[in-house]
DNA sequence: GTGATCAAGTATATTACTTCA
DNA sequence: CCTGAAGTAATATACTTGATC
């Protein structure tokens, strides 16, 4: 899969060519592992020989706008008809193009890609240098391998784009349900809360005696107590109103 | 100022696949 | 059912433009 194989290595492929890059946001998501692939030599590195060489020969003048090759779309049509699914050369042998009047896109062997892909594994950028022995190695224009690797980088960057995107997704969804399951959790707490005055509207059962008259009443005035209170004073000491309420009083006032 | 290089956007050729007569 | 043409989506290649060094 080319997603696995463009992933994870992009950025320390070019710094070893470019200056170091900025913080990007997958250097903060989980990495995603790269599948080996079969080495290739890298031009740079080894100078061993490709197992089928492309065909075509071209000039090295490049000047990026002398790609078409009206000619080349007869040979073109007739070679992938001929080995449509085992290209074993390069599409079109001539892109010399006399009038420039069409522009006709050539794709790359499979040998070519790879070779580049493998390349790119190593580097995602190019120092001139090496765009021109690469494109020495694999018969290529250098504005070809420049156009190749600035195309690459876009597809990576692109893909690493859809990866991120749907990281982030599956990360919203999960805060979105940690989120919901705190909303429940919030509510039931409230309802619990909003429970607890009922239970200290039960009626008083408290026995009480005059300490003036030691008379033994039961009391029920915690209804009226504790109708405005919050859970705070659930476990106050109870206070009793009335004339009870400060102490020892004259028996003739009592009510008992 | 000039040239080289890059990213981003775009155009277009090619390929693979589907549909339909 | 098989076949070939037509349509279409996806992909690859190449170019243009503007920014940066």
């Amino acid at each position: 899969m080319e997603l696995a194989l463009s992933l994870g290595h992009t950025n320390n492929a070019s710094m070893e060519f470019s200056s170091d890059p900025p913080l990007q946001l997958h250097h903060l998501l989980p990495s995603t592992p790269v599948l080996p692939s079969p080495r290739l030599p890298i031009p740079w590195l080894s100078h061993a020989c490709m197992e089928d060489t492309p065909v075509r020969a071209l000039d090295d003048t490049d000047d990026g706008a002398a790609l078409s090759s009206p000619n080349n779309s007869a040979v073109s049509s007739f070679q992938m008809d001929f080995c449509r699914n085992s290209r074993k050369f390069f599409e079109g042998d001539s892109e010399e193009d006399e009038n420039g009047s069409t522009r006709k896109k050539l794709r790359l062997s499979k040998t070519q890609s790879a070779f580049l892909e493998d390349s790119f594994k190593e580097h995602a950028t190019l120092n001139p240098k090496q765009k021109l022995v690469l494109a020495k190695e694999l018969n290529l224009r250098p504005r070809q391998v420049e156009v190749w690797f600035q195309n690459r980088r876009a597809r990576t960057k692109l893909k690493q784009t859809e990866v991120d995107c749907e990281y982030l997704k599956r990360c919203c969804e999960s805060l979105s349900e940690e989120n919901k399951r705190l909303q429940k959790e919030l509510q039931e707490l409230r309802a619990l809360k909003t429970c607890e005055p009922f239970f200290m509207q039960l009626p008083a059962t408290t026995l009480t005696m005059c300490p003036s008259c030691e008379r033994v009443a039961t009391t029920s005035s915690a209804a009226a107590s504790a109708t405005n209170n919050d859970t705070v004073s659930l476990n106050k000491p109870r206070i009793l109103s009335g004339p009870h309420a400060a102490g020892p009083h004259d028996p003739s006032e009592c009510f008992f």
